[in-house]
DNA sequence: GAGTGGTCTAGACCACTTG
DNA sequence: AAGTGGTCTAGACCACTCT
């Protein structure tokens, strides 16, 4: 494991301890290169993720100083999925897959992702419950070129848990989307929208390593159930 | 001017330009240090900064490869306003100040941002016009104990550029959350709704330098103009 | 085996903050 | 003036990819 990332694990563990309050100074950096036996430039890494992560906030000649972290308000950007985020919130939910079959892709997505219209692919649609409602659905389109075939387990646990543990890809980054549509019939009929006429879509374009596309997402959102939370610096604009 | 910025604006409009080619490899690490007379580690400050802003992939043992950027996908992500963002795309828009006026803060908002209900704020709110119609409610709540008064002017531009450039502070950093909220009856006499219900309404409390909290906002979009991008990295588990 | 990126070091100089 | 973070260096060793 990485010199850097174990300090930072750490340090990120004493911030949440409150072993270092908010407002106060972390130790300065030669201090901790010190303490940690690891020369500054190692700290300084460390150091650059709990700035990004936003843990503390650095200033030239004075030093580092801790955020108050509300971590009730997890971030629901840098990809991560349904399944990972729920789990990490112990809510009870459920899954339904309602399609799991090989398809040849649609004309709208094919021209969306720029690949040919021939291309095959998996289809998967499930149902989100909470509180016996279905406030999600998701839909999955999986290029069979790089994923031959989905078990159903798969699919009803974790497509991404598969993918990367099962297959041994590495997933990598992803483009996403936010905006606001009109209801389908489907989603009418597959969710419980309690009369709402719109439904938050997510839309993601999936890569792996080598930079290759492997799925895109749609995951449409009960209005009242959906919530995106972000830490964001500002650009400096240098 | 560093170094390392400097070398990433030259890499990224080599990219831009395509003088290197989505798909295709970057020189390598050593290569760029020769060309740039720098050490390696420089280039490698200059390339996290692509690979952070979606226009490379890193490899271990193959190279940089060259991503395919959608730069008509701005992000909406990272802390920019309205005025910044409509303006680099060139859109025609209409800024109707409403309000602007010093109160006390609610207690709602005092409980929220956890500060005391005797805390004095301004309270600025603006229209924002596209083709005629208004498509977002601007709210701003500003600490008078930082910025004291808000010129009409500032109001009516930038209150981003009046805080940096005419009162010499410096922004950080803003927690940000995104929901989809009932319209309220102020939304439907100041917005140009169209029989919507609902509003995609977006957060913010915005921090300077120095973390103190200066600013609340909130931004309410109409639902067909709302639409928020980001390049996400997943998270390595590690 | 040669070349790539990933990590780490020990030291240097600078810009900024604070006493 | 002393201490802080910001930048940069020259070199080292490692893990990985490709041929």
């Amino acid at each position: 494991m990485n010199k850097f990332y174990e300090i930072y694990l750490d340090l990120e563990k004493a911030i949440l301890n409150q072993t270092y309050h908010a407002g106060t100074l972390l130790p300065s950096e030669n201090d901790l290169a010190k303490v940690y036996h690891v020369s500054r430039e190692t700290i300084r890494k460390a150091l650059v993720l709990l700035l990004e992560n936003g843990y503390i906030q650095k200033k030239q000649g004075k030093g580092s100083i801790v955020l108050n972290v509300n971590r009730f308000d997890f971030p629901v950007s840098g990809l991560t999925s349904f399944k990972e985020l729920h789990d990490s919130q112990n809510l009870k939910s459920e899954t339904i897959v309602t399609k799991n079959c090989i398809e040849k892709i649609s004309k709208k997505l094919a021209n969306h992702l720029k690949i040919s219209q021939e291309t095959e692919i998996i289809y998967v649609e499930r149902q989100r419950k909470f509180n016996q409602e279905v406030v999600i659905l998701d839909k999955d389109y999986l290029l069979t070129s790089i994923i031959p075939e989905l078990p159903a387990e798969a699919a009803q646990n974790s497509i991404y848990d598969y993918i990367e543990h099962t297959l041994g890809l590495t997933i990598s980054f992803a483009q996403k989307e936010i905006t606001v549509d009109p209801a389908t019939k489907k989603d009418h009929e597959l969710m419980d929208l309690n009369g709402d006429t719109h439904v938050v879509v997510v839309r993601s374009d999936v890569y792996l390593e080598d930079t290759t596309l492997f799925q895109h997402t749609e995951s449409r959102h009960r209005l009242d159930r959906f919530r995106f939370v972000e830490f964001a610096r500002r650009r400096s604009p240098m």
